[in-house]
DNA sequence: TTTAATACTAACTAAAAAGTATGTAATGTG
DNA sequence: CACATTACATACTTTTTAGTTAGTATTAAA
């Protein structure tokens, strides 16, 4: 890793380069956008905010937006009535799936090692990731 | 990946997996001082806080007391005046460093793709960089 | 002519996160 | 006895982020 002095990439400002990833996958809606940008090769707007439970339309174009501008997301438009328009991850976009499925992978890890400890205070092997996690957590 | 219903483990409520990470280690300051603890085995807060520049104490305690609640950071004190404590990581902390890593790679390459577009205006070849991702994330 | 559908935009409010400024405990040293 | 050192705590303000509500353009169908 390197030292920690002001960088600049486009119109984002960053100390080191793990806060650039931060500040492009950051924030409350857009790691779940990405989820199902990942999931789908093309995805409209509307069906995002459908799958989106809780999303406003209002914060789910500003995160596309935002990830649009950072080059993240490729925005298509046809032009009818009523109007439809698709999303879509760009090269670089796609480049983001191994640091978000290690992400997810490492969170399934931290929550199985709570149920562990929780539920029957076994010692809990690092490394290890319990596989049906999903029946265990609280839901 | 998984579906989308709210999950709890501990004091944590959240969606997917995902999300729990990015609570754990997101926020303007704990990716940082997690960098640094990365670095040392142990470090005492006031050497947090001169490293880490532009951390106000109020701000480098919340983080450290946030992941001592989730278990990423241990706390030890040594009962003598004036005081010192020492920060280190968990293993549960230490397994975060492969994600932490691999975003600082991803970071680093999309800066590089920027300034590669902007500077020589050269076409970028994504698909090492990808490729490099991978190796950084597999464990 | 009204309505419906889709993908937004804009103005405003509320909540969360971060920043600032000051205070405290404990004690060894000058 | 004043002062320095260290690791915080507390109250308060500012900034950032998120949420709410309402509105727009376009056209085809009822």
């Amino acid at each position: 890793m390197d030292e920690c002095e002001l960088k600049k990439v486009g119109n984002l400002e960053f100390v080191c380069y793990f806060q650039l990833a931060m500040m492009i996958i950051g924030g409350k809606w857009k790691p779940k956008v990405l989820f199902h940008l990942v999931q789908h090769e093309n995805i409209r707007f509307g069906e995002l905010r459908r799958k989106i439970i809780g999303i406003s339309e209002k914060m789910l174009i500003q995160s596309l937006k935002d990830l649009e501008k950072d080059k993240i997301v490729h925005r298509k438009v046809y032009r009818q009535v009523p109007p439809k328009v698709e999303y879509s991850l760009t090269d670089l976009g796609k480049s983001l799936i191994p640091i978000l499925s290690s992400m997810e992978q490492w969170g399934k890890s931290y929550a199985s090692y709570f149920v562990a400890k929780k539920e029957k205070n076994t010692k809990y092997k690092l490394g290890t990731i319990i596989d049906n996690l999903d029946e265990q957590v609280k839901h």
